[in-house]
DNA sequence: GCTATTTGTCAGGTCTTCTTGACACAGTCG
DNA sequence: CGACTGTGTCAAGAAGACCTGACAAATAGC
């Protein structure tokens, strides 16, 4: 699943450390979506969404477009 | 996480297993999330919010509203 | 150069999501 | 009644999403 959280994190000068302090997740956690390696769960997904002010489709994609 | 896929369904009178095949999971899958006993996977979010034709917002809800 | 921060990654473990196969119970229809 | 459909649920297992703790490599700042 592709994502646009590591794009969001530079627009507003964030660590991924600090990111996943706001989302209250594991630093590693955060890592491994920005890297694709696990997408989010849907709970995850919604806090995400909520955090940046936009929604979930605007920020990750499925290809299925 | 509240949902409304019961009601979507209903107003398309398809069965659960009708709509597991449109999703491509199993029978039990979908009742497991119509029931509130799972929450499906941002994958699976996107398969049904595609298949509903409404952003998962419309059809999810985690409560922080 | 040295230090601190950031990012990427690994291992081991836990819990969740989803699978197949099976069973019980209701409701409908011949 | 007997057959069929729809729903709910269980068990056992595979795969994915998360955790903590740790370490190396890249980057930034002094």
């Amino acid at each position: 699943m592709d994502n646009r959280l590591k794009v969001l994190r530079a627009e507003r000068d964030w660590s991924q450390a600090e990111l996943a302090l706001r989302l209250d997740v594991s630093r590693q956690a955060v890592n491994a979506i920005e890297t694709g390696k696990h997408d989010p769960s849907l709970p995850l997904a919604f806090r995400i969404a909520r955090l940046f002010g936009m929604p979930i489709e605007e920020i990750f994609d499925d290809g299925h477009a």
